[in-house]
DNA sequence: CTGAAAGCGCTAACAC
DNA sequence: GTGTTAGCGCTTTCAG
């Protein structure tokens, strides 16, 4: 057999620990020790060990450490529509925050349902991650229990949980902030445009944003009129025809509070192909402050966006690290910033 | 030693595959092989194992399957600045693709050029992802032969590579679309933003797009002024600035074609800061036609940018699954979108 | 068809 | 200090 000639090897073969050992003359775990740090070795060897591994170019398989550790050594963030502007930016800073770290990364995208329970599951029965950063999902408590018992540490951001450490917003206060700031410039018919009430994730930021709006109109004896307010699915397309609805009423808002963004643009492309000026005709203002929102003007809520991933990010390593961590909510500020979306009312 | 009443176990044990084995009588191989989907198993044995994964509601460990297998089941994208608006779009169309495979992804970011060689390197000497996706960045002779020589197969998306399948357009051409629609309008006094010829991670885009425009500008007799050529890194606000400059000249120039959609942003930021009425003042064409591009009328070169990712995905895919691959390059279409910002010039 | 056992590359407990 | 060895959970010969 050895006779053979086998077919010149043109693929290499990854060098392993026992190379690396056999080499050196010494014993797979003493290898092991100087590659985890191991105070145990005397110098000597150390430096011995070290340049065969230079001279080898060795480098250790994660997926055998892995096995071994009984640890992933990653965390993982389940993110709904992660192309969303305000997911992509949450994002950025999340995985800035886990790149200074020892940790791999892995996205899981959920798009659907069925992607979120199998995720969630997943996750939830360890072994997968070590960690689980989850963004914008509320969980069920048999949910938020399963990655209790399987002794996942878990972080939530832009959403809470009452056992799990989390970061997020006053959604109601940002709603108050939008009203008032169209109310102080005049206006009293202020449309609303957001998500349902009851949406396929369980997305709650929209409807708070609408009790602030709610609260800050009765803060002026304002009854909210239900004819000015339009719910549908996330999206520029929706927000647009939901616009479209409002400006045909027989006495349309002079104003829009959009639950986001996304949808206030869809709430200015249907002004625009209504005609109607802004903030001439219409004032709009929206909420995230994503980044496109200088480039049409638009006044809005800021939210912080990417520093949200990034205290996400602290918070699972931090647990990963064994620090103890507080259940508690980390609230991130909110502020109005007023571009050319809106101006007192002309009519 | 078993008198010791151990400490509740609040946290779960995985259910490994001989807990399985154990429970349905039966050895570890059988239940492998029903796992796997292996023929030779007899249909009484098959059930009667499945019965017990699924009373036991177990789930192979992924990490201990890809030691033993050798393989990670993985297939990793390199994206250079993968939250700007045409990279998170290809990778939509990516991840997309994979998400109906059985393969796992993952992404590497990259932001500096230590990341660009480290992602590379780890990816290159195998054990880390089955297959690997590279987007925009063009890969050195040396690089490519490592990941020849370790037997990953590589895609390339937005760049080619002579010794693999890549997904591409035709850069020259589009610039040549876009300075085509403004010598058509009328303007002959056109200006250019794009990006160094030299930068970070040796994109050629720009400079691709430049040499369409001066080709079309050539074709009309027209001799480029090198004073209407404006380069700098990549961004907005950079692209603003440039603008900027331009605007500024003694003769200005009545129409700017951006090298991206991101730059003629900048340029449209420029324009209405310097009071320019856009189109009558100063037309702008852009490239790639991201999901900002409608909101603000942007007249543009449109790319498939989700198309690619897809076409990306399929591609690695194939190879994964042993096809026989051709280094070739799929040329996608390129489509020009008349929007809002170009016109015949007034002056 | 199926059980037993070797082995994937690494860590950690255990001797020397 | 350092070598040896027993797993980690799974796949895959190799016998039977």
């Amino acid at each position: 057999m050895e006779a053979l000639p086998r077919p010149r090897p043109e693929t290499t073969r990854p060098v392993t620990i026992s190379d690396v050992a056999a080499r050196a003359g010494v014993g797979v775990g003493t290898v092991s020790r100087v590659l985890n740090g191991s105070p145990l070795v005397r110098q000597e060897t150390r430096s011995q060990v070290l340049a065969v591994i230079d001279e080898l170019d060795y480098r250790p398989s994660q997926i055998a450490r892995r096995l071994s550790l009984g640890r992933t050594m990653t965390v993982a963030a389940v993110v709904p529509y992660f192309t969303n502007p305000s997911f992509v930016e949450r994002l950025r800073g999340l995985m800035d925050g886990l790149a200074e770290s020892d940790y791999e990364f892995t996205l899981c995208s959920v798009l659907t349902e069925q992607q979120r329970d199998e995720h969630l599951d997943a996750l939830a029965r360890g072994g997968r991650a070590d960690g689980v950063i989850i963004l914008s999902l509320p969980l069920a408590e048999a949910e938020a229990a399963r990655f209790q018992r399987a002794d996942v540490p878990v972080v939530m951001v832009d959403v809470a949980h009452p056992a799990f450490p989390s970061v997020v917003i006053d959604n109601v206060e940002g709603g108050r902030l939008a009203t008032r700031h169209l109310l102080d410039l005049g206006h009293r018919r202020i449309g609303f445009v957001g998500d349902p009430e009851i949406n396929l994730f369980g997305f709650t930021a929209s409807a708070d944003r609408r009790r602030g709006h709610i609260a800050e109109l009765a803060a002026q004896s304002i009854a909210p009129d239900p004819a000015l307010t339009r719910l549908g699915p996330h999206g520029r397309d929706v927000a647009h025809r939901l616009t479209d609805e409002l400006l045909g009423l027989a006495d349309p808002p002079t104003a829009i509070f959009a639950a986001t963004d996304t949808q206030a643009l869809g709430v200015l492309e249907a002004a625009g192909l209504a005609g109607l000026r802004v903030p001439e005709d219409l004032s709009v203002v929206g909420f995230d402050d994503i980044e496109v929102a200088p480039y049409v003007g638009l006044t809005t809520v800021r939210q912080p966006l990417e520093a949200s991933g990034r205290a996400g990010a602290d918070l699972i390593l931090r647990a990963l690290a064994g620090e103890p961590t507080q259940p508690a909510a980390e609230l991130l500020d909110l502020k109005l910033i007023i571009r050319r979306t809106t101006a007192a009312p002309t009519r």
